[in-house]
DNA sequence: TGACAATCATTGCCTAGGCAACTATAGTCC
DNA sequence: GGACTATAGTTGCCTAGGCAATGATTGTCA
């Protein structure tokens, strides 16, 4: 049984103001962090939304995509069509399951694996830059912050 | 002559983990605030890429095309037809100006006051529920942090 | 076995944003 | 006045996600 959650008061009505907004700022840092990452990408012949699936498929060896629609919490059609252009391009490539006649397992290509090697790097690079000037303990501190938001918000999605 | 900002050392390539980072973090409390804001939006007729032009013609009177896309910080392409939509449901209208026969200048319909009037009280009510458990000194300082992850970004924009 | 529900992948239709090209208008400088 | 540049708004084409419907398969259970 979860625990209701008693709601801040932080903001009101009558003098709701977006720029004091904690979501309009992470709405800008966020932003902000796909732009940057995205120019990074563009050598990598990728796009910010690209990575992810690459990435969960090759620590997997292989992936589903609901199993990856799922991790990426995003639309099982989205990641069917985000699938599509990736076999385009001839990154990644769908084998049907035979023990499960209805899953499609999808794979990496050498092109693929060649594509996602560099990218942590420049997701490391993106991070660390935006979080120049900050201590180790603030750094902690503001992932503490951010992980509490998240679990409240996802407890507010079981509620409902 | 801006400072060139010293690049953190929390994230390294070969251990990155998308758990970790805070971009992933602030990716999932963006998620979980956009889908309660939308679902509470949902009976004022908007969602939550409209309340933002509605809400900033409202405090200002009117405002052009060009003036909410850089506000917004969105592409002029996309305002337009944010805008075309917004028409559409009859929730505000397009006025050429005639000092400046370039700018066409937006305002509100009767049905776009009313369809506005209510979104401050939601914004307010998703933001202060993902903040539930948090004091003020907690709201303040994670509000110092994510201006300072900004400011840090932009100043990396400017550079490039 | 046969009906039923559940899951998987896909597709169509919608909103939404980025980039590039275009037209129309305004201001600037020779 | 005329070339030049800048700005405003629009449009076409692309990626991208949400929702609903579909067909194919699998598991369950009476």
């Amino acid at each position: 049984m979860a625990r209701t959650p008693v709601p801040a008061d932080f903001y009101r009505a009558g003098t709701y103001c977006a720029e004091e907004s904690v979501g309009y700022l992470m709405k800008r840092i966020m932003l902000s962090i796909v732009h940057q990452a995205d120019k990074r990408l563009d050598a990598h012949g990728l796009t910010s939304a690209q990575w992810g699936p690459l990435l969960k498929i090759r620590n997997s060896g292989s992936a589903t995509v609901a199993e990856l629609a799922r991790w990426l919490q995003v639309d099982a059609g989205a990641m069917t069509r985000l699938l599509d252009r990736l076999e385009k391009k001839g990154l990644c490539k769908r084998v049907r399951s035979t023990e499960d006649r209805r899953v499609v397992q999808v794979e990496l290509t050498s092109e693929g694996e060649a594509a996602i090697a560099g990218v942590p790097a420049v997701l490391s690079e993106v991070m660390n830059a935006h979080l120049a000037g900050f201590s180790k303990t603030e750094w902690l501190a503001l992932k503490t912050y951010l992980q509490r938001m998240l679990d409240t918000g996802e407890a507010l999605r079981d509620l409902a």
